[in-house]
DNA sequence: TAATAAAAAGACTTTTTTATCCTTAATTAA
DNA sequence: TTAATTAAGGATAAAAAAGTCTTTTTATTA
């Protein structure tokens, strides 16, 4: 559904939201280490992410990639806009070339309410708050160490 | 989730289960015009399907593809088998090494009862189950004809 | 001011997925 | 038995996605 370049961006967009700030930067080595994923990969999202206004830098030493204010009032839906376009989460389950109630794919009652709730929470949602909720409620965005 | 091929690859086994009998066969060209799929795609897709023993076929005139009672009681599941292979299901939606209970990603709550549907659905039901409740039940597995 | 650390930018490569083409083999029917 | 029709198989090709590398720019600090 989503593409991995996506994944990498919103998992590293809610990893500055719990981890950095304005006055503590973090470099995208350090993050693609804690997410392994792919640094210079990754370093293109993060750059996009920039350009688009979704998340904030500043280059030379004590450099790096931080939310701020404006930035974490922004939805995980805008990350995917920013990295995979609107599109996305329109597709039919199945391959029709539109998803609609009136003419369903035999998937269609049980993808389109998981694709509706999804959308909402994505939508819905800023990043402080998904941020939060990951914080108070045990959920990881890495397995980088934890046990395998 | 799945990749077009896959989908290709259920929707025209689906279809043939509605169409198609051994007494009569359909063409990879009219499968592929009513589903509206690239045509020497799919037929790669249906020989894939055919050496997996999923589907049937017979060269020749009045030859093509057709469900024997075997193939009809494979479920939906082995068609994802053959074609995606079977860990396209266990994947994280953000894109974790683990899809797990034990170390959640901040949607896993969502995702992972979504996931476990459908795959109830693709493993327990035959393919004739599916086509039996696409007849009944106004449900399309093409658009073809249909006003947009 | 010089050395250094980090992001920005762009070109490039590799891998995967999707799709096409061409030749061969099997079957049917005239 | 010959022509027509259709699948099978294999080799490519094209497109998209994922990933890398090198140079330039900007800021910090010694
Ligand atoms: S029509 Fe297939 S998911 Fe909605
Ligand atoms: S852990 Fe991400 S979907 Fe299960």
């Amino acid at each position: 559904m989503l593409s991995k370049a996506c994944k990498y961006a919103i998992r590293s967009m809610l990893y500055l939201a719990i981890h950095a700030d304005g006055t503590k930067k973090i470099g995208v080595n350090k993050i693609a280490d804690d997410l392994k994923t792919p640094q210079p990969f990754l370093a293109k999202l993060l750059q996009q992410l920039q350009r688009d206004k979704l998340v904030s830098s500043m280059k030379g030493p004590k450099g790096g990639f931080f939310l701020d204010e404006k930035n974490k009032e922004n939805s995980v839906w805008d990350i995917v806009m920013s990295i995979d376009g609107a599109a996305k989460f329109d597709q039919c389950f199945l391959g029709l070339s539109k998803c609609s109630d009136e003419n369903p794919c035999p998937v269609h009652s049980i993808a389109f309410p998981f694709k509706q709730r999804i959308l909402e929470d994505f939508r819905d949602k800023t990043i402080v708050q998904w941020a939060g909720e990951i914080k108070n409620s045990g959920k990881v965005i890495s397995l980088k160490d934890i046990e395998v």
